[in-house]
RNA sequence: CGGGGUGUAGCGCAGUUGGCAGCGCACUGCGUUUGGGACGCAGGAGUCGGCGGUUCAAGUCCGCCCACCCCGACCA
């Protein structure tokens, strides 16, 4: 069945990634332009996100809401850079219940509108402040161009949203949910990122500053990760959020919002993925271990079957277990098939093993016969634990190795350009537009961000050799 | 929205000069297998993307439409 091995990474990247997707299981087309079905092993995949996102969330005392996928569509008028942001791909409905609509409701793209006029509605005094909401949900933007997880016209995600009293305050909380992105990205989902601000040109439609992680892809590319906007008083003033501070004056609130999607999964697969298939980082892994029994006699099988019940029982307890009972299909093909889904470590018992009170492990990131080692029954579930924290840190020491590897710092415009083929270009930079335009043009690299990181001091700007006073990231983006 | 491509079984494809709709994989059943993608036998499965035209006869020729994929301008 030669038919049934991938492309590999590095003859088609696109199509590997494509491939990847649809034979994990974890999402697959759906009848409707641009728009996917997430599988369960998917969603279970988004759920681990979900759940790890969620506790930083309440952690630092947001609470999740929900609010309506319909905004009346005027609302997309009242903010100016907003609506020419979004206009072109919103989706609306005119007609409901077999009747022309009195007005035309938009299918949310974001909800900054509808929050807007709800937190108008809710502030009243300086008391009422900061509104710290979250909201899981789903968003349609009418994208020309799509790709599961990356980019699709529906898309799942959380959006925060919230309202402070002071500038500062709200600052802090735009810097403070870009800390939890990065966290979750470096410690849960093994991709290192660098976080930092966008150019003007690349900045959230209304707001006055917008942050984001960006993450290197196994292909090179960039792709934007999370992002936390600083809104200032604009949509404040748009929405006419008021209140009446120590003083009895009436202040403009000053909001934010920030927001991850299932994107996230797609980088998860471009980071991690070998030519075997999809590689999951062990602390979001649906399933953490697999276990195959392995038999060829009636009798190996009753007894081999049993002890791979009795050890899922036991690490059940800690870990998310998976014991793969399937006949009919052989145990090569039950490896191929979880080295394809991703699962980070596989417990392979047989006769061989029940002799030796043993079992085989296989770790998901180091392929073949060398990542398989002998483990005993004793203390088998604190051996898969460790197993699987060198797993998840192996993952992150190899992305962030490979991003090292393919960063570099040119010293002149002509090796930038070379640069950016490559990989990322860390660059001195003006600032000015016109010096990102003309990189963009020659070379269809764009700002990815210019990172908190500097080196300080100064240096020249690599297109236009004015002085420059910070470094920026230069790379082709997703 | 421009350029290119593809639509035939769930998936991948073949189908000659217009003449009974086919192959591989997958699927179902039975048997033998099972430590790195097993094999045999027997089965089920089709509005040939849609509409119209030419013809005794269209998967095949002609016209229009639709969908999807790939490449470019816009985007989490």
């Amino acid at each position: 069945m030669t038919e049934d091995r991938l492309p590999s990474r590095a003859e088609d990247f696109s199509e590997w990634y494509n491939q990847v997707v649809l034979r994990a299981e974890l999402a697959d087309y759906a009848p409707v332009r641009g728009c996917m079905v997430v599988r369960p092993y998917g969603w279970a995949l988004w759920e681990n996100i979900q759940a790890a996102l969620d506790k930083r969330f309440k952690a630092t005392g947001h609470v999740n809401a929900g609010f309506p996928m319909f905004i009346p569509k005027s609302f997309f008028e009242k903010e100016k850079e907003h609506v020419e942001g979004f206009s072109p791909e919103l989706a609306v409905v005119t007609i409901g219940g077999g009747e022309e609509l009195e007005e035309p409701l938009a299918i949310r793209p974001t909800s900054e509108t509808i929050i807007g006029h709800m937190y108008a509605k809710w502030v009243k005094s300086y008391r009422d402040l900061p509104i710290l909401i979250n909201l899981w949900n789903s968003v349609v933007r009418w994208e020309k161009r799509t790709k599961l997880f990356l980019r699709t016209t529906e898309f799942y995600w959380q959006e925060g949203h919230t309202a402070h009293a002071t500038a500062a305050e709200a600052e802090e909380e735009t810097r403070r949910m870009l800390d939890i992105y990065t966290d979750f990205a470096v410690n849960e989902a093994a991709i290192p990122v660098i976080p930092g601000e966008k150019s003007e040109s690349e900045k959230f439609a209304g707001a006055v500053i917008t942050y984001a992680i960006e993450a290197m892809m196994g292909d090179c590319k960039a792709l934007q990760s999370a992002t936390s906007h600083y809104l200032g008083q604009n949509f404040a003033k748009a929405f006419n959020i008021q209140y009446l501070d120590v003083q009895n004056n009436q202040q403009f609130a000053w909001t934010t919002s920030w927001g991850l999607s299932t994107r996230m999964i797609g980088a998860i697969i471009m980071v991690h993925g070998d030519d075997t298939g999809l590689i999951l980082p062990p602390h979001l892994a649906p399933i953490q271990a697999v276990i195959v029994p392995i038999w060829k006699k009636e009798e190996e099988k009753t007894a081999v079957c049993e002890k791979a019940g009795q050890i899922a029982d036991e690490l059940q307890k800690t870990l998310r277990i998976k014991v793969d009972l399937r006949e009919g299909v052989t145990p090569g093909f039950k490896f191929n098939d979880w080295e394809m889904r991703g699962v980070p470590l596989r417990i392979e018992i047989g006769p061989r093993d029940l002799a030796a009170s043993s079992v085989t492990l296989s770790r998901r990131d180091r392929p073949g016969r060398e990542g398989k080692t002998t483990a005993a029954w004793e203390g088998l579930a604190q051996t898969c634990q460790r197993t699987l924290e060198e797993i998840q840190q192996s993952l992150l020491e190899r992305a962030t190795q490979f991003r090292k590897d393919h960063t570099s710092d040119p010293t002149t415009y002509e090796e930038f350009r070379t640069a950016v083929e490559k990989g990322f270009a860390l660059s001195w930079w003006c600032g000015g537009s016109a010096c990102e335009t003309k990189i963009k043009e020659d070379t269809k690299a764009t700002t990815r961000c210019i990172p908190f990181e500097q080196p300080g001091g100064t240096g020249r700007c690599i297109v236009c050799g004015m002085e420059a006073s910070k470094k920026a990231y230069f790379g082709k983006a997703y």
